[in-house]
DNA sequence: CCTCGGAGG
DNA sequence: CCTCTGAGG
């Protein structure tokens, strides 16, 4: 682990550097994505955590250069069905706890939660289903929530008991408000902008008690969107959606003092149809 | 139609042209094929007939470049199953009769056969089952190729009633002789070069009483090889099979001026794992 | 318009 | 190591 410390002064006590960089990412295939600048990216980000997700993946089928990633402890959470979903976390610490899903019977072998305690916080990487609304998936996407909606209630209360901060970061598949996409009206019917949907946003944060940090940060820009469709000319015309989200305990967001779309990330070679989403969290303050 | 009259002497009565340039090639996926140089090397070649094998398109699925081909009568075959074999003919004149399949129930619609009658000659387009040996698919092969050899037999002797010549065309999957392919000792266990297919095609020509048009001309060459697996080095070490072939009847076999693989066709920017076979046969003698 | 699996080659 | 599906996105 060669990560070499920077020039800051001390933080706060539990927090061995005074700044956390988080940045949460949709790969859309990792392998994929590292034949076309995810690499070069990953080189060069400043990032101390890293929440990827539709890794698509197993471990065994990762190329070296995936495989061994100087700097970095690596994570992986694969799907149990091959080449479906994968979710995995990047961290230049070793992880305290390293957990895979987030105990449902249904759930916990999709490929889509894991969860690592780092020194003072908890840091997990989701990827939420994406449905399909009249189809079976958008059950899948609904039970989904239900259950995931208990988790994080009760990840608040143990990480309040032990005195630590908690971060979700990943594909919540969901665009909370008007402003979290480009065509809000034409889509009230889709899956990822449903009333029922939007609904059980608000109770993440009201209910559960967290904050949505790029949003806090920027509480009337429109987006910044996070994903735009391969599909005709999305990207071009910033045609996006919000759904990326780091979704912070409030103790932990309060501290966060930049939140953006890395979206230049994936601007020259498109390596993903989504960009990274990334927050500076500065424990000093 | 915009083929123009070359300059050579009148031919034969019933061959409008002295010289009939015939070319058989598998494209492995001719949607593939025409991104990767099939269309420049189709715009230059100076054949008048082209088999085409392993078409895997349905013809309402042909990008407008290979609908429209200016100068070219075409007749698809594609098979009924999508993305699957399939064969097709193009010809600078007016074919004068068409048909898809020979008459077998279970074969007809599996994209493997077509034929064309043009002034004089039959040109049939065949990708026969390529076969695996210990599996259905070469129970399969071995069903098409009893049922084929009566079929070219009829068609032989239909032809010599009618005053006309045939040739057929195309990836006949089985090497004949020890020459015909690089590797022929470890492959005598291999569908391809299994001693029954080897028997099989021995029956084409001596019992059906056809011409294997390149061997005729080079008859102690190794090769000439015109398929080189992707998987390796097989095309750079030359590690090849010759399983395309033009199978002819005498009358015309004996026309056959030249016969060779274009072998620099797919060189450059490989754009099939076939080389296309190429004979050149002359009315005038 | 992507990525992946799997079949067929 | 190719080219195709078809599912999922």
């Amino acid at each position: 682990m060669t990560q070499c410390g920077r020039a800051h002064p001390p933080g706060r006590a539990g927090y061995p550097s005074p700044v956390t960089v988080v940045t949460s990412v949709n790969v859309n295939g990792v392998r994929a994505a590292a034949k076309k600048g995810f690499l070069e990216w990953l080189s060069a980000t400043r990032a101390d955590v890293i929440c990827l997700q539709e890794v698509r993946c197993e471990p065994g089928q990762l190329p070296v250069e995936l495989r061994e990633l100087p700097g970095w402890h690596a994570v992986w959470a694969p799907a149990a069905t091959k080449g479906r979903a994968g979710v995995a976390l990047l961290s230049r610490k070793a992880p305290e706890r390293t957990a895979i899903g987030f105990g449902s019977a249904e759930f916990d072998n999709s490929g889509r939660y894991v969860e690592i305690d780092l020194p003072g916080m908890t840091v997990a990487s989701l990827y939420l289903p994406s449905g399909e609304v009249g189809t079976e998936r958008q059950d899948e996407k609904e039970r989904f929530m239900a259950e995931f909606l208990v988790h994080l209630t009760e990840l608040r209360q143990r990480a309040a008991e032990d005195g630590r901060e908690v971060v979700v970061c990943g594909d919540w598949n969901i665009a909370h408000r008007e402003a979290d996409l480009k065509n809000w009206k034409a889509n009230q019917k889709n899956a990822g902008f449903l009333p029922e949907e939007r609904a059980w946003l608000t109770r993440v944060l009201d209910e559960a008690g967290y904050v949505d940090v790029v949003r806090q940060l920027h509480p009337d820009q429109v987006g910044p969107y996070s994903w735009w469709s391969y599909r005709g000319r999305a990207f071009d015309n910033d045609s996006g959606w919000r759904i990326d989200y780091q979704i912070a305990s409030p103790g932990l967001a309060e501290r966060a003092v930049k939140a953006y779309v890395e979206r230049a990330a994936t601007h020259e070679e498109r390596w993903s149809d989504h960009a990274p989403v990334t927050a500076v969290f500065d424990h000093r303050f």
